[in-house]
DNA sequence: TGATTTTTGTACCGTATTGTATAAAAATAG
DNA sequence: CTATTTTTATACAATACGGTACAAAAATCA
């Protein structure tokens, strides 16, 4: 554990907050894109100055590089809290839930950081394509890892296989990541992931016949 | 029908065939993807200067979205002629292991032209958001008339339902589009179509236990 | 108060990029 | 052979971009 209160710095205090900083500039690479962001919008959006931005984060891929760790951190985080401690079609819906959030967070739909950005970028930026890999196969196993214990529990059927299954759930995850970038209206992927959760575990048979209302 | 022979033009002919000067800009734009990608670039891989490519596609961003209007039609005729006249298992294997040859049909894997550079650009582009989602609807469309043609002549159990079960089919594509530009090996996005398709189609229930050899 | 340290702010450099102007080239028409 | 048409090829203009040099500012230390 390190100091953290107030070491009594030397020089000029910095002017930005370097949390809020890489927020803003996670934000302007989420819409426009690795490719498309310039120097100049990050330095708007952080409001630090060109050089400082190099001080701080180095330059342009080595700030993306950066912030595709931290979204894959709170990725994880955030799959992990969903997932424990409850009964699985509950964990998955917080999982998409949570998704969807996320997705519809900003001003205009963006879809997830990382499909959204770094897969463009992953066929040519071989660090970018491997973090992107690892962080999606993070997700993989956060599901499958759940599933083994749903199908343990008795919460699945015996002869379900839970690495099948989770790259189900991986895939429905990129539907909505996708498809809320297309424009599609969120309502529609809630159905889509509370239809998609219906199919991983298992229907659930004491409802009359398929599709009625959700409510609770 | 319009005469396409040679209708005898009149000024000095052109240098470039027009289908193999937008296949080699869709190359570069695959990989690169569009904000990347430069007019020498395009330039350079069509053998075209930069009048000419102007004179022919229009801008950047007019011949790029010409390219995405021309992989749409591929991927929709893909999917029509892998899904017709077949058993759904077999249509359904037909359609990933096409999509998996396209995906790794370059140099080096690529993905999904539309998933690996439109979703990026969807955010920012209303005309690239809007082409985007239809080509992702057809998808699903394809697959859910499928999967509902199938229901109806029994290869499916009578209370499934093609809409949910169609979008489970598209998140796999997804899948295989976006891992496959992740670096996933080959092998392993072929292993996780197929799982999908036997979760998808329901266990073939007649084999001794759940995932052996699928030779046929 | 004066020296030191760290950050800020501005200006700048070299290059890359998009888009076009213009002249040469290569065909047909008369 | 000359005029016309269409495409090519080169060059160019204007801007945008990534990255850095340098001096002023704002803090601490002695």
């Amino acid at each position: 554990m390190v100091q953290k209160s107030s070491p009594a710095k030397r020089g000029r205090p910095r002017a930005y907050d370097e949390e809020t900083a890489l927020a803003q500039a996670m934000r302007v690479f989420w819409t426009g894109g690795y490719a498309a962001t310039s120097l100049d919008e990050l330095s708007a959006a952080t409001r630090m100055n060109r050089p400082s931005l190099y001080a701080a984060f180095g330059d342009k891929q080595a700030l993306y590089r950066t912030l595709i760790e931290r979204y894959r951190a709170m990725a994880r985080a955030a799959m992990a809290e969903a997932l424990a401690g409850r009964p699985l079609r509950e964990g998955l819906r917080r999982v998409y839930d949570g998704a969807l959030s996320i997705y519809f967070g900003g001003k205009e739909p963006r879809g997830c950081f990382m499909i959204g950005t770094a897969v463009t970028e992953a066929a040519s930026d071989r660090t970018v394509r491997a973090s992107l890999n690892e962080g999606l196969r993070e997700i993989d196993a956060a599901f499958e890892a759940r599933l083994r214990q749903a199908r343990d529990d008795g919460e699945l059927a015996r002869g379900t296989d839970p690495a099948a299954l989770a790259k189900l759930a991986s895939g429905t995850l990129y539907f909505l990541a996708i498809r809320s970038r297309a424009g599609e209206p969120r309502t529609v992927l809630e159905r889509a992931a509370d239809d998609a959760i219906g199919l991983i575990c298992g229907a659930p048979r004491r409802e009359t016949s398929a599709q009625a209302g959700a409510s609770e």
